[in-house]
DNA sequence: TGCTTTATAGTTTTT
DNA sequence: CTATAAAGCA
């Protein structure tokens, strides 16, 4: 059952792995097995005598930590992997904060808000800062602020106050501690400072974790780096090395445009000097013709780590280029492909992935394969946090446990409908505002209420009363919070009103379902820990990411996907649409001046493929709604003649047919008249 | 308070 | 074109 043997690992992935002191370096291309590599190190560690409460592990999202602790449970014994640190960056962070916040003014039951509470706040904010004829752009003002933070302008100077984006930013780090609340950059940056200057808190960290590890380094911004730093570098004078190892691939660096710094890994030797530096360049995953065709590509830029995927697995076929004369064309062309291949080939329709650009892409491709009865998936969309009963249940508890925290109070000051107005909200923010205090103390402010009706007064009360109760209920020693907050949705009426006001019977349904979903982890999560409320709403914060595809069609059909949400996957057959100039590379990006990053973006996507790999372009494509002539990509031209064969789609309908593809013909023939009747 | 109309913009997305 | 958000209306 368990064990790992390192005979397993070619010479560069057992040098890494053997590697357990000083910095180390690991350049791992696409599909070089990385995540063995980092799981294995692990182990190692262990095996030599490493005590597994001293190494952390970092990963950038939850699924990796979940997938390396799923992989390490497997090669060591399980009561010695549970003892190793496996996080992500924020919930590293998460922890720190929790126990020395306070420290920097901060009460300990802070929350956390997610980009949907940033942007509340931030309008918000606007609204009341900006004169008549001024307006800034919430999502401009997140994005200004998110880079101020993690360019550690830790505070606004007052010169910066003049403007319109500086006043907000200076209003919106006020406000957030006045809520007791912090944004998800305030978790590293604030992470970071406490560490930094409290040397008590560093030295208990530096005891803790002896061995760190990160993931995905290519992806890391300016404060994780700093935080790694921190934590990973001995005390001045002490003259020992960090251990610090470190995995990515600057050429997958595709995350630029949200804060990640590629010079992180490209001049990582100047954060840790001399370090051992690994490269893995041997490929488990593709065929060369794909390998070559990706090399080739990436030469071109110019700011990177010289690697060469190679594989022992042959040439394979070459990789097309098809012309198509529109995305019409292009959609139709590879969805009648996939329904004749798969019956060819015999390949399951789980083998084929479509990759693009931009969301608005998958469009043309559903409505084709739909019309040939091909299941698919698509990877992205609405995350079930976004959904409103979820977000509203998420804000009651929230605050239960916060009660200085004013985007949630507001959320469901009035939902259900109360009797208290949206005036009578506007006037306890106002005087919240002017006393400094939340709007939740406001409520039983005796000044404050002397300017309201008597009708509205017991309102407020019969609300605050409501709460108190609730969060007395929650304090009680060995409470059920579960119980507790389905026990608030029933009284409150939320859940009847939230049935109340669905259009559908179905609707009402999967709203109510969604409750209970979240009730039900909560209890999963009481079951496991006991933290409490405050830990799983911390949990729930930090847990973003999409559900994966609605229940019952899980990990069937086609894949469509986006080139970003694509990366660490992998699919035998790979369709890459779009290659146009303007759409990869992205118009934007030229004037931004980030061609490399979409020439990565590219890179990405191709290696995604296990064994074939088409890339289309259109001459003409339905943009804002009429038809645009479009070129070739530039990048195109970069690729090795030798690897690529060029086609066209127009020519290949009308080429003479086998029967297969007499078949698909027919299909389209079907859907095209199907589409006139319809 | 909830619904309809109108305006407007329009990569990529996890924590 | 079309999704979404703000504004206006009953």
């Amino acid at each position: 059952m368990s064990g790992f043997s390192l005979f397993d690992l070619n010479p560069e992935q057992e040098q890494a792995v053997r590697t357990t002191e000083g910095p180390l370096l690991i350049l791992a291309g696409a599909g070089t097995g990385k995540t063995r590599v980092i799981t294995m190190r692990v182990a190692f560690l262990i095996s030599q005598g490493v005590d597994p409460s001293h190494i952390l592990a970092v990963t950038f999202t939850n699924k990796a930590a979940d997938e390396m602790r799923e992989r390490l449970a497997k090669m060591i014994e399980p009561s010695q992997a549970k003892k190793v640190t496996m996080s992500t960056f924020h919930a590293l962070c998460v922890r720190i904060l929790r126990q020395d916040i306070e420290k920097l003014g901060w009460k300990k039951n802070f929350s956390i808000y997610d980009e949907g509470d940033q942007m509340g706040l931030i309008k918000k904010i606007i609204t009341r800062t900006a004169a008549k004829d001024e307006k800034l752009d919430p999502n401009v003002a997140k994005n200004l602020i998110s880079k101020a933070k993690n360019n550690g302008w830790r505070e606004v100077s007052p010169g910066d106050e003049k403007t319109l984006a500086g006043a907000v930013f200076a209003r919106y780090q006020a406000e957030l501690k006045t809520l007791n609340a912090v944004d998800f950059d305030d978790l590293l940056l604030l992470a970071v400072k406490v560490l930094s200057e409290h040397a008590d808190v560093r030295d208990r960290w530096h005891r803790r974790f002896r061995y760190l590890m990160v993931d995905e380094f290519q992806d890391t911004n300016r404060l994780q780096l700093e935080l790694v730093s921190m934590l990973a570098k001995p005390a001045e004078g002490t003259g020992g090395r960090p251990n610090v190892a470190v995995v990515g691939d600057d050429d997958q660096s595709i995350y630029g445009w949200r804060g990640a710094e590629v010079s992180n890994i490209l001049e990582f030797e100047a954060h840790f000097p001399d370090p051992v530096v690994v490269k893995l360049e041997q490929n488990y995953r593709s065929t060369n013709a794909i390998l070559n065709t990706a090399n080739f590509l990436i030469k071109n830029n110019p700011r990177r780590r010289p690697k060469k995927l190679w594989s022992s697995a042959g040439d394979g076929d070459k990789v097309r280029i098809v012309g198509m004369s529109d995305d019409r064309q292009e959609a139709e062309f590879i969805a009648n492909e996939i329904a004749q291949r798969s019956v060819t080939e015999s390949a399951p329709h789980e083998e084929f992935a479509i990759l693009f650009r931009m969301n608005a892409q998958s469009r043309l491709l559903e409505t084709n394969l739909r019309q040939l009865n091909i299941p698919y998936r698509i990877i992205g969309g609405k995350s079930f946090f976004d959904r409103r009963e979820v977000k509203d249940l998420l804000a009651y508890a929230n605050c239960l446990v916060n009660t200085d925290d004013d985007v949630s109070l507001l959320r469901i000051i009035n939902t259900p409908a109360r009797g208290i107005s949206s005036n009578t909200v506007e006037k306890a923010t106002d005087f919240s505002a002017k006393q400094k205090c939340s709007v939740f103390d406001v409520l039983t402010n005796e000044a404050f209420r002397g300017t309201l009706t008597k009708r509205t007064v017991e309102s407020l009360d019969r609300f605050v009363e409501m709460l108190d109760r609730f969060e007395t209920k929650l304090n009680t020693p060995l409470s059920d919070h579960a119980a507790v907050l389905r026990e608030m949705m029933k009284e409150t009426g939320y859940l009847d009103e939230l049935k109340r006001t669905c259009k559908t019977p179905q609707e009402a349904l999967s709203r109510e379902t969604n409750l209970m979903d979240l009730l039900k982890s909560f209890e999963d999560y009481q079951g496991r820990s006991s933290e409490g409320l405050r830990g799983f709403l911390d949990e729930m914060s930090l847990r973003q990411e999409r559900e994966e595809d609605d229940d019952d069609a899980r990990g069937t059909g086609v894949t469509l996907i986006t080139l970003h949400a694509a990366k660490g996957l992998e699919y035998p057959h790979v369709y890459l649409i779009g290659l146009e100039e303007g759409l990869l590379p992205h118009d934007r990006s030229k004037l931004e001046g980030t061609v490399d990053e979409e020439r990565r973006l590219l890179y990405v996507g191709i290696t995604r493929a296990r064994r074939t790999l088409a890339l289309s372009w259109c001459r003409h494509r339905i943009r804002y709604g009429s038809p645009m002539p479009c070129t070739p990509s530039s990048f195109i031209k970069e690729l090795p003649p030798e690897w690529i064969i060029h086609r066209d789609a127009t020519q290949i309908l009308q080429a003479p047919v086998s029967e297969a593809a007499a078949k698909s013909k027919f299909g389209a023939l079907r859907a095209a008249v199907e589409r006139a009747a319809g």
